[in-house]
DNA sequence: CTGTTCAGTTGTGGCATTCCGTTTT
DNA sequence: AAAAACGGAATGCCACAACTGAACA
């Protein structure tokens, strides 16, 4: 693990703060994973999240920029920040905020996702938002360490910028940062920018000197190329995993193996999906929700089956893989509570109303021609 | 690789209808 | 206790510009 000197200060000149990784107490931490509610630098979050398969299921987002402690979910490209929402709440909601000439409530923000797995060189530049950096560059480009690159300590953020949202809500977004006072939702971001890259913020330089450092120690990469080879980032859904290995005892049978595929992040496996107590704790309530809401929450398991691998994964797998489900409950039983008011945190504090996506749209719509309430077609009116 | 074309899809608001829980008879 | 009346919420419908993505030059 490198040791990381703290950047200076970011783009706009505010000093940054230190924060360090959770796992070497050194490296600059640049990702939160909620799921082991830590802060992690880049080479830590890889050592961490590679060790087993369930861990690299795991979400991770940007550290919020804003209050150091939280997953970052909104990407501000006026301030060039990344917020938790009860930090973008609190700095576009201000009245006289000075980061920006412009009002803070007209500031181009964009909701953020986190990752899991655990992605190559290659995929983390393009999940951070560097795609326009190849990874030849990243190798070669020694000047990029004094930040004289174009992705370097610059002012200057281009079109690039432009964060790909996620197009489903993760269960994830349900539950509300721990590490703040409030649970204000964020407010007014724009939905769907059809740009695909992404955003980072103010600690871009150290991104981009962690993600050179790591490019350096992957023995995938090929110098001559530029070309990194991804590492082992594929998805092996759990339930198929616990079965294949233990298809002689578990009693959960299965032939088809497309109907029981389960693709989840990772909080939803740890907090949801996996812990019974916890969903019988929340209640129907949460369990319809997260049915209902099955094609956002990527779970695909046929409400039959929902028991049915309740059961599975109860007493008799925990004996037989043990590092898997005993990492599960130790997060559970030390979370369930947190986890619990932080849902129905969330719960209140979620927005119903109406939301516009495109205002053009809607003043056409407005403007129409009705015929008890429909709209009718223009030639109609001549008639 | 870039730009253009084109077919298919999406989203927009007001009214009517349906559904369902509550109150009244 | 049962039926009727009432009222609020949810849903569907309509046309078409805007959007999306594939195919092609």
């Amino acid at each position: 693990m490198p040791d990381s000197p703290l950047p200076a200060e970011h783009s706009h000149g505010s000093p940054l703060r230190r924060r360090p990784c959770d796992f070497c107490n050194k490296s600059t931490a640049l990702l939160y994973c909620r799921a082991d509610n830590a802060k992690l630098c880049l080479s830590c979050d890889r050592e961490v999240h590679s060790t087993n398969q369930l861990f690299t299921k795991h979400t991770r987002s940007l550290l919020c920029d804003g209050c150091d402690s939280s997953p970052a979910s909104i990407f501000c490209s006026t301030d060039a920040v990344v917020h938790c929402q009860n930090c973008d709440w609190e700095t576009h909601n201000k009245s006289n905020s000075n980061s920006n000439s412009s009002s803070p409530a007209t500031h181009d923000r964009r909701p953020l996702e986190g990752f899991t797995g655990c992605p190559s060189v290659t995929d983390l530049l393009s999940i951070l938002g560097f795609e326009d950096l190849s990874k030849k560059g990243l190798l070669l480009c020694g000047s990029c360490e004094e930040g004289s690159d174009s992705y370097g300590s610059g002012d200057k953020f281009p079109d690039y910028l432009v964060w790909d949202t996620p197009s489903f809500v993760s269960l994830d977004d349900l539950i509300v940062s721990s590490g703040s006072e409030h649970n204000y939702q964020a407010m007014g971001v724009p939905p769907l920018p059809k740009n695909r890259n992404a955003a980072f913020g103010a600690y871009k330089d150290e991104l981009v000197r962690q993600l050179r450092e790591l490019a350096k120690s992957d023995p995938n990469v090929d110098g001559d190329e530029g070309i990194i080879k991804p590492i082992n980032d594929e998805f092996q859904p759990i339930i198929n995993m616990a079965t294949t290995q233990n298809n002689r005892s578990s009693g959960f049978e299965h032939n088809k193996l497309e109907e029981q595929q389960v693709a989840y992040s990772s909080n939803e496996a740890n907090t949801f999906q996996w812990c019974p107590d916890v969903c019988d704790a929340v209640g129907q309530d949460l369990y319809s929700d997260q049915l209902h809401n099955a094609t956002e929450t990527q779970c695909i398991v046929p409400v039959e089956k929902i028991d049915t691998v309740h059961h599975s994964i109860t007493a008799e797998n925990t004996q037989v893989f043990p590092n898997i489900f005993v990492g599960v409950r130790e997060i559970n039983s030390q979370e369930r509570e947190t986890a619990l008011s932080r849902y129905k945190e969330k719960k209140k504090s979620r927005r119903y109303d109406k939301h516009i996506r495109y205002e053009s749209r809607k003043v056409r719509a407005e403007s129409r021609i009705r015929i008890r309430g429909r709209f009718a077609k223009m030639d109609r009116l001549d008639v």
